[in-house]
Formats: structure tokens, C-alpha cells, sequence
DNA sequence: TTTGGCACTTAGTATATGAGTT
DNA sequence: AACTCATATACTAAGTGCCAAA
């Protein structure tokens, strides 16, 4: 839709002053909620923003209560997800090696051919075009009335008494140091200072309208830093390199013999030599004993060099390079694992003979090469269909399905009770899909007359029978899916093992598109051998296909890509499903790593950036009004980029794509912004701008209906080029990193008070909050939240009760009167004054943990705090401030956070996210 | 310059898992 | 052992951004 236009020719900067850092306050609050046609109608989810009103700092989030896993954790023993916890079932994962399955290669060869496949394409047809009109809308449907934000928000968020006492039961706190033995290289992150003082993000300040962060006094942090010795070095002496080398070809690693060893990370590194004992991943860390404690740097250098030298070498690094320069070459050349794998490359070689495509494609992503060696066995198919031969009723008469059509009609039935099965376009795409199948001479003309209920019932006999189970049974069940499945969960990667994060192809279904999607409901069909293609190492064996006489589509070997294999989204051909390493790979790991360092960069350039944009805000040309205009807005609210999308997808915006009506002008500076965004996650958040600010919008606004660009001369890929220029490698969704970590980095340093773990914890949930706010983090309120918040209430009083009782007993045992009996009638016990002081304390203790508890919930019944943690906050701030209050990691970060973050686990204490 | 292909990150929700109870 | 509940993980949709071709 809107296409821009033009753009004009420079610009000039025009005076404006305004200091960024001007008080605005943004909160995310709404006021308005009026019109809200926009929650989606689904029930729950007011989406509205929640954030809103609640200042985030004020409200005491309370405990987070104990989740934390293992109390005990005490001993952060090496708090390294690294080695074990892989989850491997165990078994001898290694035994699989993978290239034992694999086994002819023969057939492969890109005929891809066979496989007629089938789009169907989609009628839908339905254009969609509407927009959504400025206010409530216009569009159709979508929106629905949301409960509306505001308001509403206001009266759910009980919270914020202040409940927070804290205490802990648990004691975990363990010595840090302890927690963290792996070290990392320092590379990049190497000196960070910390200066308290540095900018704080806008975001942060101008962010919800008053809380502000009281900062002042850093706490006490450390502030002499300590040399951070690397020392890791130490360890690494170990570092058994696997021989990688010899690998690669060999990689393909007979099975059997094969050696493993781990690596730093507890990797699972492949040497053909040994014989594969156990190896157990990394799951039980023990194993190899040395391994673990390697930094991690080294591994992701890993071995492949042989050498091992190492030790070392670390520091090098580009630091900022990365940031600052442009990835790409960057990447190569610094990283140490790079450097390794370029020297494997030339190894590699040899013939595949199996190989297809040879032509290494021209390989879109940012053409480094990204492995030497990959190996791993394909991908895994979900089971072909078994048919129940359930009828359904057609006007209250059974009906006979062919297996096909019974299958598809049982998709649709199993959705009873979401709310997709009574969405129209649901229904009309999916009886689109369907009545293909059944032809259109077929008895059933018309969905609205099928009942599909047997069909449901049957289900949920199914779903019981299930649970019905023994746990045996479940067990053993879980056992076979998992023997069947080891072989895929893994590939090894330049020698080391790492897993795989999808190796199972996507099972045919209703597609469940989010908000308003015009192809919700449409059939997502089953996805054949061939149609996919794989990449894989040359000369690594070609897995096996699974599915007898078939065969894959194609087989690559580009290494400068990441991806494992690959299809065609049968909803939208044009794009593709692919399967990649999991989060905790060295891959990822050094790609989010490198994200980070780049936002962290951005520290160095904020302040040119912002006094640019404010010149520009009066800019004579308009584009570059706009562009500056933008670049505030996506610094001050971490807006998304928002790029243009097609008419078949839902109508969501972002901040190139915000429509005259998502934005209104409230004199005298306020802007109310009201729109849906990814997922389509309403946005709701009224702001105080810059003057300037509000008078260029009002601009870009004059003349236009609410449904055009409010910028129109601008789109993502102009505002990126513009944001290069400034610094390189600078886009759009580094803002959002950037503003998130550097939240996070500050309010845990300006908040941690002295005092138990669980307060700080506390400390933490509450920037972890504050971060998600300001990300529009949200979730769907659960179904059962309301009566699970009424049974605390309940329970709550009970224990009241108790205390009260406890109290009297108290009274009457210092007059040296016996206790009353309980409410239940029974009798209690005479006790020594102070044994029933203790009672009171335990029971008072037990009350504010779960008064704390149910606060939290209620406070953050529509906030994700997940999403942040898990993609926004550099791990680096979490783990050096675990390390400075001594809380365990483990308090913090799940087990697959760990591994994910392993890289991150021995950065200094000193860390901060800002250089400054 | 725009469009589309491609690769990869980010996101909410469904489901599995596990801790705490009863 | 069976439940409850809550979190952790699995799943896959929906973004961003780059590049080359149109």
C-alpha cells in the first residue's frame, strides 16, 4: 500500500535545540482507551497496553517469588549451563552419531522433482484493504473493543501495596564467585567502565511519565575494578581441542568410533579417534571434567585449529569493530573461531559426490562463511495420519470422509473451543481448503450445517486417556519418541556437537495466523521430502530420507549460511520455513554477542545521533524532517522499524508504517499513539514530545485521511541507509536492544539495595518489567487467572485466621491459660510463649510471601517478561550484577538461558553496558 | 528505485514439565 | 499417586534487514 514517494533533496538542518534529554515524559499510558476498537476481539487479551499506567517504578512488584528453581542453588555450581545441561536424554548421545545413519547418499541428488506440490493457493481473497481508519475502526473487525486500556489497567492493578518484605527462604545466596567459573574471553567487551553517569536511555527517562528513576546513588557498586583477570586462561590448558581437524572429512565419523570430547563450552566435540564412549553431552558436565571450565572463548574458537593455541588469544578483538565497522568484514576477521574455520576450509573439500548443487548459491545472508565442517541426519517427519473413523453429523445425518478429508475435518474440529473455530475468515478459508478435498459435488455443501461434535469428543476421550496414563507408561512413551529422535536433535559443527533447535519438519494443520490474518484457517498442508532441502558439509554423508522412496528436493553445501535445511511456508510460498542450531550453538551465541556489542556501541554515538535528529526536526526537506522525526520516536518508545507489508497478512504497523490515525495530537505536546503492532499487540501509549516534535507531526499529518503513511517519504530501508551514515552498521531494531540493556543496566544499578537475595530479585523483576513496558511485552491473561488470584485471596484469609489464633494462643499461654482449640475443633497443644512467637513469625513470614506473590501476579498478568530477557537485555549486565550481589544466576536464568547465554558467564563483575 | 528473495531474529501461545500439595 | 499451578520449553508466526534483480 502506501508507497512513498519522493524524496527530497536534502536538508538543512535547521536550528532546533532542544535537548534530548528533556524531561518528556512518555509514559506509556494511555488515556484514551476510547475508541479501542482495537483489542482483538479475543477475549482476553486486552491488550491494551497494559504498562500503562502503572509507573513501572512505583509499583512494587513484589517477590517474584520463589520461583526460583532449585533454592539451593546456592552453589551456583558451575553455574554453567555449559556442560550438562543439555538435556540429553542422555543416552549416549553420541552414539548416534549422526553419520551413522547416514548412510547412502546416493540417492539424493537434487532431483527434486517428484513432488508435485501443491499450493493451493489461497483464494482469499479478501482484500483487506481496509485500514484501519483512524479511530476505531474502520476496519472491519479487527479490532475489537478492547476493554479498554486505561482504564482498565488502572482498576486490575491492585497492586502495588506494598508488600514487599522480603525474605528469603531460601538462602541461596552463594558466593559468586563461585557461581561463575567459566570465563570468556574478554574480547569485546573488554574495559567497560562504569560510569554511572552516562545517559540514560531516553526511553527510561522520558518513559513513563514520572517514575523516573531516582538514581543518584549507585549504590556502592564496586567501584574498583578489579583487573578482571582473565586469568581464564588457566584453564583452559585443558582444552582439549578436539582434533578436529582431521575431521572433517572424517567427520562424518564412523559411528562408532568416535571420540568425543567436550569442549569448553561442554560442547560435545567429535574426534574420530576415541571411541565414543559416553559422551555424554554436556549434561553431566562432569564428564569431562577439564573441559568445562575452558572460557568460552576458546570456544567458539574451538578447536578446529588445532592448535591450541589459544591461549591466549582472546583478546584480541575487534570491539567495537564490530560495531562500528560493518559486520561483515569484522566478523571474519576477528573472531578466533573464524580465524579457525578458515583454516579447516581448504580441508574440507573433497568430492561429494552426492553433493547437488554444488553452485554454492550466492547465498543471501552476509556471505562469511559461518562453518567448515557440518554434519548432521536431515530432519524428522511427524507421523502419517491415523485415521479414528469418527463421522461427523451433516444436518444431523453421519457423513463418510475419505481418510484425507477425515483429517482435515478433525483439525477443524479439535479448534472447537478457541477462538478461531468462530472467526469467519477462519471458517471461510478453512472450508475453502476443505471443500477441495471433499469436491464440490460432495453432500456437505455448506460448513455451518456439519457437526463436528463426535469428532471433538473423540478428542478429548483421547486427551483424557492420555492422562489417564500411568506414569510408566508416559515414561516409556516419552522414551521411544525420544530414541527415534536423537539421531535428528543433533549436527556437529567444526567438530564440536551442538543442538539442533527444529529439527522436526512442521505438521500439517490449520494455519493460526495472529489479529486480523485474512489466511487464518487455511490448510497447512503436509510438508514432503521433497520438498526440502538441506545443507550440509561437503563430503559429510547425506542423510538418509526418512520416508521410503522418497527423496529430498535438493542438497547444498554453502557454509555461509546457517541454516540446516529449509522448505517453501505452504501458507505463503514466498517465504521459507528453515531449521537452524539451537540458541545455546557457538553460532548463535557469537551472533547475539555481536548484537550486542552493537548496541552497546550505540552508547558511543547517542548523543551525536539525538543532537542530529533534534536539528532535523525543522529540516526544510521533508524526508529528512521525517527521518528525524522517526529516529526520535523509535529512540524515545523503541518503536519497531515497520516495514511494508503485503495485503495478505494482517494490518499491523510499525514506525515507517504508522498511518495518520495511529497517531493523534493532544495540545499542547501530548501524541497519543494507538495502533497494532507485530503479532498484533496493541499499542497504546499517550506521550509528552518535544515541541517540535508534535508541530512536525501535526505536519505530516495536514492534508492526509487517517488511513495514509504518516511518513510518507519514508520507509524502512531509507531510514536504515540514513542511520548508517551516521554510524555503521546502525539500524533501526539496535535502538530497541540498546534502550532495553541500558534500562536494565541502570536501574539494577541505581536500585540494588543491600539485602537478601530475594530482594534484589525483586530489584530485578522490576527493570525486567520496566524493560518489557517499554518494549510492549505483552501476554494473554490466563483463562484462570481470576480464580487462581480468588483462591490466593481465599487462602490468604485462611492463614490470617490461623495467625489470629496463633496470636490468642500467645496471650493465653503468657497468663499461662492452655491454648484454645483450633476452629476445626481439635486440640492443641500448650507451648512456651516464645515457641508460639516463632509460630506467629512463620506463619506472618508465610503470609507476606504469598500476599507478595499474588501481587506480582496481578502485576504482571499481561506483561511478558520473557521476550526481553530472552532477546533484548545483554546477559552480560544480568550475570556482572549476579556476580556483585551474590545472587545465584540460576535465580535468574533458566537452564536453556544458561546454555544460551554461556558465552556471557564469565564476564567481570565490573561490566556495564555503557563504555562510558 | 523498487521489489522480491532470502536469511535470521523476535514474539506470543500451546504444551510439557516439574515443584508443591493433598 | 493424583492434582494444581506455574514456569519452562516447544512451536511456529511475524518481524527486520540485506542484497540483487527488475
Amino acid at each position: 500500500m502506501g508507497t512513498e514517494t519522493v524524496s527530497k533533496p536534502v536538508m538543512d538542518n535547521g536550528s532546533g535545540d532542544s535537548d534530548d534529554d528533556k524531561p518528556l515524559a512518555f509514559k506509556r499510558n494511555n488515556t484514551v482507551a476510547s475508541n479501542s476498537n482495537q483489542s482483538k476481539s479475543n477475549s482476553q487479551r486486552s491488550k491494551a497496553v497494559p504498562t500503562t499506567k502503572v509507573s513501572p517504578m512505583r509499583s512494587p512488584v513484589t517477590s517474584p517469588n520463589g520461583t526460583t528453581p532449585s533454592n539451593k542453588t546456592s552453589i551456583v555450581k558451575s553455574s554453567m549451563p555449559s556442560s550438562s545441561s543439555k538435556a540429553s536424554p542422555a543416552k549416549s548421545p553420541l552414539r548416534n552419531d549422526m553419520p551413522s545413519t547416514v548412510k547412502d547418499r546416493s540417492q539424493l541428488q537434487k532431483d527434486q522433482s517428484e513432488c508435485k506440490i501443491e499450493h493451493e493457493d489461497s483464494e482469499d481473497d479478501r482484500p483487506l484493504s481496509s485500514i484501519l481508519s483512524g479511530n476505531k475502526g474502520p476496519t472491519s473487525s479487527r479490532q475489537v473493543s478492547s476493554p479498554q486500556p486505561e482504564k482498565k489497567n488502572n482498576g486490575d492493578r491492585p497492586l502495588d501495596r506494598a508488600s514487599r518484605i522480603i525474605k528469603d527462604e531460601s538462602d541461596d545466596e552463594t558466593p559468586i564467585s563461585s557461581m561463575f567459573r567459566k570465563k570468556i574471553d574478554s574480547g569485546m567487551s573488554g574495559g567497560n567502565q562504569l560510569s554511572n553517569d552516562e545517559k540514560k536511555p531516553l526511553v527510561q527517562k522520558l518513559h513513563q511519565n514520572g517514575s523516573t528513576v531516582k538514581n543518584e546513588v549507585p549504590n556502592g557498586k564496586v567501584l574498583g575494578k578489579r583487573p578482571l583477570e582473565k586469568n581464564s586462561s588457566a584453564d583452559q590448558s585443558s582444552l582439549k581441542k578436539a582434533k578436529i581437524s582431521a575431521s572433517p572429512t572424517s567427520v562424518k565419523m564412523k559411528q562408532d568410533s568416535v571420540k568425543k570430547e567436550i569442549d569448553d563450552k561442554g560442547r560435545v566435540l567429535v574426534s574420530p579417534k576415541m571411541k565414543a564412549k559416553q559422551l555424554s553431552t554436556r549434561e553431566d558436565g562432569t564428564d569431562d571434567d577439564d573441559d568445562d571450565d575452558v572460557p568460552i572463548s576458546k570456544r567458539f574458537k574451538s578447536d578446529s585449529s588445532n592448535s591450541n593455541t589459544s591461549s591466549a588469544k582472546p583478546k584480541a578483538v575487534k570491539l567495537n569493530s564490530t560495531s562500528s565497522a560493518a559486520k561483515p568484514k569484522a566478523r571474519n576477521v576477528v573472531s578466533p573461531r573464524s580465524r579457525a574455520m578458515t583454516k579447516n576450509t581448504k580441508k574440507v573439500t573433497k568430492d561429494s559426490k552426492y553433493s547437488t548443487s554444488s553452485k554454492s548459491s550466492p547465498s543471501s545472508g552476509d556471505g562469511q562463511k559461518k562453518w567448515t565442517t557440518l554434519v548432521h541426519n536431515g530432519v524428522i517427519f511427524p507421523p502419517p495420519y491415523k485415521p479414528h473413523g469418527i463421522k461427523i453429523l451433516y444436518k444431523g445425518k453421519p457423513v463418510d470422509l475419505t481418510i484425507e478429508q477425515e483429517e482435515v475435518a478433525t483439525m477443524f474440529a479439535v479448534m472447537r473451543e478457541t477462538d478461531y473455530y468462530t472467526k469467519p475468515q477462519f471458517r471461510e478459508n478453512f472450508w475453502n481448503d476443505w471443500r477441495r478435498l471433499l469436491g464440490k459435488k460432495h453432500v456437505i455443501q455448506k460448513l455451518d450445517d456439519c457437526d463436528f461434535t463426535p469428532i471433538y469428543e473423540w478428542h478429548l476421550e483421547e486427551k483424557e486417556k492420555k492422562k489417564q496414563m500411568s506414569t510408566e507408561e508416559k515414561k516409556a512413551l516419552k522414551e521411544e519418541k525420544m530414541k527415534q529422535e536423537e539421531k535428528y536433535m543433533w549436527a556437529v559443527v567444526d567438530g564440536v556437537k551442538e543442538k539442533i533447535g527444529n529439527f522436526r519438519v512442521e505438521p500439517p494443520g490449520l494455519f493460526r495466523g495472529r489479529g486480523e490474518h485474512p489466511k487464518m484457517g487455511k490448510l497447512k498442508k503436509r510438508i514432503r521430502p521433497c520438498e526440502i532441502t538441506l545443507n550440509i558439509g561437503k563430503g559429510a554423508p547425506i542423510p538418509e530420507c526418512p520416508i521410503a522412496g522418497e527423496r529430498w528436493k535438493e542438497v547444498k553445501h554453502d557454509n555461509t549460511v546457517t541454516w540446516l535445511a529449509f522448505w517453501a511456508d505452504p501458507i505463503n510460498p514466498k517465504e521459507f520455513k528453515y531449521v537452524f542450531l539451537g540458541a545455546g550453538s557457538s553460532l548463535k551465541g557469537l551472533s547475539d554477542k555481536e548484537k550486542y556489542e552493537k548496541a552497546r556501541n550505540l552508547t558511543d554515538h547517542i548523543d551525536n545521533i539525538r543532537t542530529t535528529y533534534t536539528k532535523n526536526f525543522t529540516a526544510k526537506d521533508v524526508k529528512m524532517r521525517q527521518i528525524a522525526v522517526a529516529t526520535y520516536l523509535i529512540d524515545k518508545l523503541a518503536l519497531r522499524a515497520g516495514n511494508e507489508k503485503d495485503d495478505d497478512e494482517a494490518d499491523t504497523v510499525g514506525c515507517c508504517t504508522l498511518k495518520v490515525g495511529n497517531v493523534e495530537c493532544i495540545p499542547p505536546n501530548k501524541i497519543k499513539f494507538d495502533f497494532l503492532g507485530k503479532d498484533s499487540i496493541q499499542y497504546v501509549n499517550t506521550v509528552e514530545v518535544e515541541p517540535l516534535v508534535y508541530k512536525a507531526i501535526g505536519q505530516f499529518q495536514a492534508g492526509k485521511s487517517k488511513t495514509d503513511d504518516l511518513f510518507d517519504e519514508l520507509d524502512t530501508s531509507k531510514l536504515n541507509a540514513h542511520l548508517k551514515e551516521l554510524v555503521p552498521g546502525l539500524t533501526a531494531k539496535v535502538f530497541r536492544t540498546y534502550n532495553a540493556s541500558i534500562t536494565l543496566d541502570e536501574m539494577l544499578s541505581q536500585e540494588t539495595k543491600d539485602g537478601d537475595v530475594t530482594q534484589k530479585i525483586v530489584v530485578y523483576q522490576k527493570a525486567n518489567k520496566e524493560v518489557a513496558i517499554i518494549c510492549n511485552h505483552q501476554r494473554t491473561v490466563s483463562k484462570t487467572h481470576g480464580a487462581q488470584i480468588e483462591k490466593l485471596t481465599a487462602r490468604i484469609e485462611e492463614l490470617k485466621e490461623v495467625l489470629k489464633e496463633l496470636k490468642t494462643n500467645l496471650d493465653r499461654a503468657k497468663k499461662g491459660k492452655p491454648p484454645l482449640e483450633g476452629s476445626d475443633g481439635k486440640k492443641i497443644r500448650s507451648l512456651e510463649p516464645n515457641a508460639w512467637e516463632k509460630k506467629i513469625a512463620q506463619q506472618s513470614a508465610k503470609i507476606e510471601k504469598m500476599e507478595r506473590d499474588m501481587h506480582t501476579k496481578e502485576d504482571l498478568k499481561t506483561v511478558a517478561l520473557g521476550t526481553s530477557k530472552i532477546n533484548y537485555l545483554d546477559p552480560r549486565i544480568t550475570v556482572a550484577w549476579c556476580k556483585r550481589h551474590e545472587v545465584p544466576i540460576e535465580k535468574i536464568f533458566t537452564k536453556s538461558l544458561l546454555e544460551k547465554f554461556a558465552w556471557a558467564m564469565d564476564v567481570e563483575p565490573e561490566y556495564r553496558f555503557s563504555r562510558r
